[in-house]
RNA sequence: GGCGGGUUAGCUCAGCUGGUUAGAGCGCAUGAUUCAUAAUCAUGAGGUCCCGAGUUCAAGUCUCGGACCCGCUACCA
């Protein structure tokens, strides 16, 4: 086992185009504050940095919508994210953003010693360009006809009608978003990443040394080093980023993921002057916390990078998380489906630990786990309220009415009192061995376990039992309930801060560090016990119908919302002849079935009147085959046939969709004759 | 279709390199208890470990086939 002086820990870059939530918090930064706040506990020299991801393409878009700068938005989410994790007590050593300017610096002379050395590969294509806004188009910027589908609203990099991956060149009759003109081919110039060459590297490194790393993690580098790596761009035609530090590459800047993982290293050289020892010392365990989006980044493309620059250490570890579900849902931030946690903070103040515990206990350490109101009410009130809370609520009340708060001194232990302490140190060897290996979950549940040996310990032993028959028996008793309490103080810590804080202040403590957790004689004799305070409180079912019905609203407003999607804009064109061409009829549907193995095909027989043929749909998502049969609706019947999963498709069924992608059929008003053509 | 992850008590999850009656927390039932926020403690009920076949003296754990869920990827006139 390789011994480590010094930990790197790094939590993934938010992006800044939205506020922080539970699933993020939950993937990523409650575990990495728990393992963060484990290692300072041990008093380990670790360093613990994260900061905002401001570039890339989405952030100008937004801008661009909002009619402000990228600047703006980014400082606006930047400052946000930044007050809400404050708010959590998730507090890095730094929170830096990538729109610094050490970032840049950092960033540049990155990109410059890699190209010095050889590591990029030129290649120029041709993108398309806007001549009258001068600028290159950036694939999200571009739209046309998907070639595949004839969806008119493709995106240069991908037609979200149909999934396809596009080249910008693929699209048919092609515009720019930015001024609705059409564009023309440039050539551009553009530096490449050839992970192709790291690839024997890759594998030996991640594949055969380091097999411990989880599951998926492990899994998903397999699959893409078994598909065999390509050459990635690290350039992008933009302007908003890190400008490309080679002569002659005016208007190009960094690709977001080439400069997003380097903002690791700046947030570490604004920290101390002392970063190189973290980013370059091989006795540096570094370890990146992301959510498993982030896996092939974290795993493949930044280690190629740092291992191309040749000076840097690679990370030990990666512990992706799987995702968190809302209610059943999947948690999106377009679609408002969150807890966000600027609001968690407002409605619920001073119950940060709730939430963190809540978080760390329903972590998707293994497979994407479902976040509900009901199980935060539930695991409030009957393990923190229940369990925890009302342990040390108990041994305090005990000890200031018998001894008006004073500890008393244990007189001789029992067996039993022995054999009830010998469980804490057990109790610390399995919450270390937890979370060095980061299991979160099961950490919690070894704090946990402190809480529970003190209740088990009170009931056993019955003191407002035998206070009346032997109160020298009483003095060992509470003062053995009082060595759970100050240890429960320490084991909980990573996980609970506020809590801890709260109960060392009840203990009239400043701290016990870690390395006293499982021992006795945290507390002396005689020492005088703060006032007791009740650490949780109930959460009635007020509370949480009031975040339901708050989603619900939201949900609500999200389906009122999307019709008002602005639409899109005009087409260019097009000459009478050219509409003539198309021949529109009315059909009927007869037959509908689903076509195996596929989540989105129909396959049709419809009478067109002229026929009758096979059509191959993808509507299966919006429509029940038995509720088709008997449906009139427009069929392109000229459209040249295609096989579609084996079946040849003749024709296309027309539909309207909405802001969200949702298809509807369209039919005549009255029943109209098959073979009706559309004028 | 390809690949990765998952499928274990009502719920959320542990079960490492195969080994006696499959575990935890919550929920539920019963009992005890009253210091404590009607909290706690004990006991118990509850599981063809997704299905099928195979390897083995022995499989939740390994192999093959299949089903379903979540991702990525391809396809989706």
């Amino acid at each position: 086992m390789k011994q480590f002086k010094r930990h790197l820990v790094t939590s993934a870059l938010p992006y800044a185009n939205g506020p922080v939530h539970i699933g993020h918090l939950a993937g990523v930064y409650v575990p990495s504050d728990i393992y963060v706040r484990y290692l300072r506990l041990r008093g380990e020299d670790v360093i613990w940095v994260c900061g905002s991801d401001e570039h890339g393409v989405p952030i100008t878009i937004k801008a661009r919508a909002e009619g402000v700068t990228p600047q703006q938005i980014v400082d606006r989410y930047h400052n946000m994210i930044k007050n809400a994790f404050e708010g959590l007590g998730i507090k890095f050593d730094i929170y830096s953003r990538t729109s610094s300017p050490m970032h840049y610096k950092t960033a540049s002379d990155f990109f410059r010693t890699l190209y010095d050395k050889g590591e990029f590969t030129e290649q120029s294509t041709m993108q398309y360009y806007d001549t009258e806004a001068n600028v290159f188009l950036a694939d999200r910027y571009i739209t046309g006809t998907c070639p595949h589908c004839r969806n008119d609203r493709a995106y240069g990099d991908q037609c979200e009608k149909c999934g396809s991956t596009l080249a910008a060149t693929d699209l048919i009759s092609p515009r720019s978003t930015i001024t609705g003109s059409t564009p023309v081919m440039r050539e551009t110039k553009h530096w490449y990443l050839p992970l192709d060459k790291h690839e024997p590297f890759l594998k030996k490194w991640i594949l055969e040394d380091h097999k411990e790393w989880k599951a998926n993690v492990y899994g998903q580098c397999k699959s893409w080093l078994d598909l065999g790596l390509q050459p990635r761009a690290v350039s992008r035609d933009l302007d908003w980023g890190i400008p490309v530090p080679v002569e002659g590459a005016e208007g190009k800047v960094l690709y977001v993921w080439f400069d997003a993982p380097i903002g690791y290293i700046s947030a570490t050289k604004e920290l101390t002057p002392d970063w190189e020892k973290y980013w370059k010392g091989e006795d540096t365990k570094m370890v990146h916390f992301i959510g498993k989006d982030n896996i092939v980044f974290h795993c493949i493309v930044f280690p190629a990078m740092l291992c191309a620059h040749g000076d840097y250490i690679l990370p030990e570890n990666v512990p992706a998380n799987e995702f968190l579900n809302l209610e059943g849902d999947k948690i999106s931030t377009s679609r408002n489906w969150a807890v966000w946690l600027h609001e968690y903070l407002e409605d619920f103040p001073g119950k940060e630990d709730v939430l963190r515990y809540v978080l760390c206990a329903n972590a998707p350490e293994t497979k994407d786990n479902d976040f509900t109101w009901k199980d935060f009410q539930a695991r409030n009130n009957n393990e923190l309220v229940a369990v925890l809370g009302n342990f040390v609520n108990r041994a305090m009340v005990l000890t200031h009415k018998y001894y008006e708060g004073y500890v008393p001194a244990a007189g001789e232990l029992t067996d039993y009192d022995r054999d009830t302490l010998a469980e804490m140190p057990l109790l610390k060897k399995s919450l270390e061995e937890n979370i060095e290996n980061y299991r979160f979950r099961e950490a919690l549940k070894d704090a946990m376990g402190f809480a529970r040996l003190g209740n088990k310990y009170l009931a056993d032993t019955e003191p407002w039992k035998v206070i009346k028959t032997n109160p020298a028996r009483v003095q060992t008793i509470l003062s053995v309930a009082v060595e759970i309490t100050a240890n429960l103080a320490v084991a909980i810590e990573p996980f609970m801060p506020f809590t801890a804080a709260k109960l060392l202040k009840m203990l009239n403590v400043e701290n016990f560090g870690w390395e006293r957790l499982g021992t006795t004689g945290l507390i002396a004799p005689g020492h005088l016990l703060g006032e007791p305070e009740l650490l949780f409180e109930k959460i009635e079912d007020a509370a949480v119908e009031a975040q339901l019905a708050k989603l619900e609203e939201k949900k609500a407003a999200n389906a009122a919302n999307a019709p008002l999607a602005p639409a899109e804009p005009q087409k260019q064109s097009v000459s009478f002849d050219d509409f003539q061409r198309m021949d529109i009829r009315v059909s009927t549907i007869v037959e509908a079935e689903r076509v195996p193995k596929t989540k989105k095909l129909l396959r049709l027989t419809v009478d067109t009147g002229i026929d009758r043929r096979q059509i191959v749909s993808g509507i299966a998502e919006f429509y029940e085959p038995e509720t088709l049969v008997g449906k009139q609706v427009l069929v392109l019947v000229n459209l040249e046939p295609r096989e579609l999963k084996g079946i040849l498709s003749q024709g296309m069924i027309l539909m309207g969709e909405d802001g969200a992608g949702k298809l509807t059929l369209l039919q005549p008003v009255e029943k109209t004759p098959n073979g009706s053509q559309v004028k």
